[in-house]
DNA sequence: ACCTGAACACCGTTCAAGT
DNA sequence: ACCTGAACACCGTTCAAGT
């Protein structure tokens, strides 16, 4: 009786599909997702994902849009006491360990907000608080731009992850400074970590200078 | 007398390759370039990339590698008399104009400098500068990285060109600071411009007030 | 040494067909 | 409404064969 009436609870959903595709992702990286694999790993065959996507691109992109929405963007509340200095540090912190706890997807999400609810709720929130702060708009935006380029650049470009470790490829007559290059790949997180630390101060203590020159209050 | 002589001097090499691949890249972005749409543009057929090349992949680090090439050094040369803050300035305008000329190869470059000679001599020089400078090794290695998270970073995720052109994509009531949000893509480049000035000037200021507590004389 | 055609194991996407 | 198999027009890469 229950197998005359038609319900038939569908196989999938967006949800499914973009938890699925986000583990793949983390797992195995952005190459490993083609469709038929994903459909696979939800148990379908691959053209099924079209009746929830258009592309598989799209796809990506909301894969990409639930990591901003793990963004930590509470420091940009009207009500929250932090100053614009700290709130920006905060966030800065908080956006570059989501990007770090999914680097796969990051080449995804540098390519820009684009239309992912989560990555604009981002650029709103950030947007507002620094008008709030006495900021001008303008100024505003491209704060709103240049901490993004250095946390998605600082999760992407992975400087030290760029080094191969092997020493043979680095001959000291061609870089005299980097004999011990090879060595960075062993401490990658310790590199990136510090770079990130000191260009994030670096860039409030800048922004702290401007503020005080430029801001209207 | 001409025709029975060995010679038959080759249809390809890895400069006409990389030249070939790059005009390719840069007319019609990186998903132009299949090996069968490259080899036919040079007149071959797709395998025949395989006798200079390993991999697809490898054509492009080399695309990469020579807009690496194009970025000005001069400023970190010894004799040269810039001081660090000015040579590291002058080296970033050069590095964005050189990646800004060529937008669509940014997310290869972004990887990281990997093998590729171009980028490794770029790492090379401003490392050594910057120790020559005063600055520790260990911070002379963060600052390399961190300028490369934000020119990397700007060039990729150029903030104006992440917004739609398309008013609907940006409800109010989801984006109560975002109202213009459409129209950034009008004036993509002058937000672009001013965020990576702004920017600039602020890690340049920020880098200042370290080297002032902590670099040695 | 360098180029070719044929082949292998894939892709993203469309579509008619089924329920 | 949602899933399927078959099909289309591609991929990157290998390899035996040619010169």
């Amino acid at each position: 009786m229950c197998r005359m009436a038609r319900p038939r609870k569908p196989l999938l959903s967006r949800d499914r599909i973009v938890t699925t595709a986000g583990a793949l992702v983390d797992a195995e990286g952005l190459e490993a997702v083609s469709t038929r694999r994903l459909a696979a790993e939800l148990g379908v065959s691959g053209p099924s994902l079209y009746n929830h996507f258009r592309t598989k691109d799209e796809i990506l992109e909301a894969v990409a849009d639930a990591v901003s929405a793990k963004v930590d963007l509470s420091m940009f509340h009207e009500d929250d006491s932090r100053d614009w200095r700290t709130a920006l540090h905060d966030w800065a912190v908080s956006y570059r360990a989501a990007l770090t706890d999914h680097p796969n997807i990051v080449p995804v999400l540098a390519r820009g907000p684009g239309r992912r609810p989560a990555g604009l709720r981002v650029a709103d929130a950030v947007f507002g608080a620094m008008v709030r702060a006495g900021w001008p708009p303008a100024q505003a935006t491209h704060i709103g731009a240049l901490m993004r380029y250095f946390i998605t650049g600082s999760a992407l470009g992975s400087f030290a992850r760029g080094f191969v470790d092997d020493e043979t490829a680095y001959d000291p007559a061609d870089y005299p400074h980097l004999g011990q290059a090879h060595l960075l790949a062993e401490r990658q997180e310790q590199v990136d970590e510090g770079a990130f630390e000191t260009g994030l101060r670096a860039l409030l203590d800048g922004l702290a200078v401007q503020y005080a020159g430029a801001a209207r209050r």
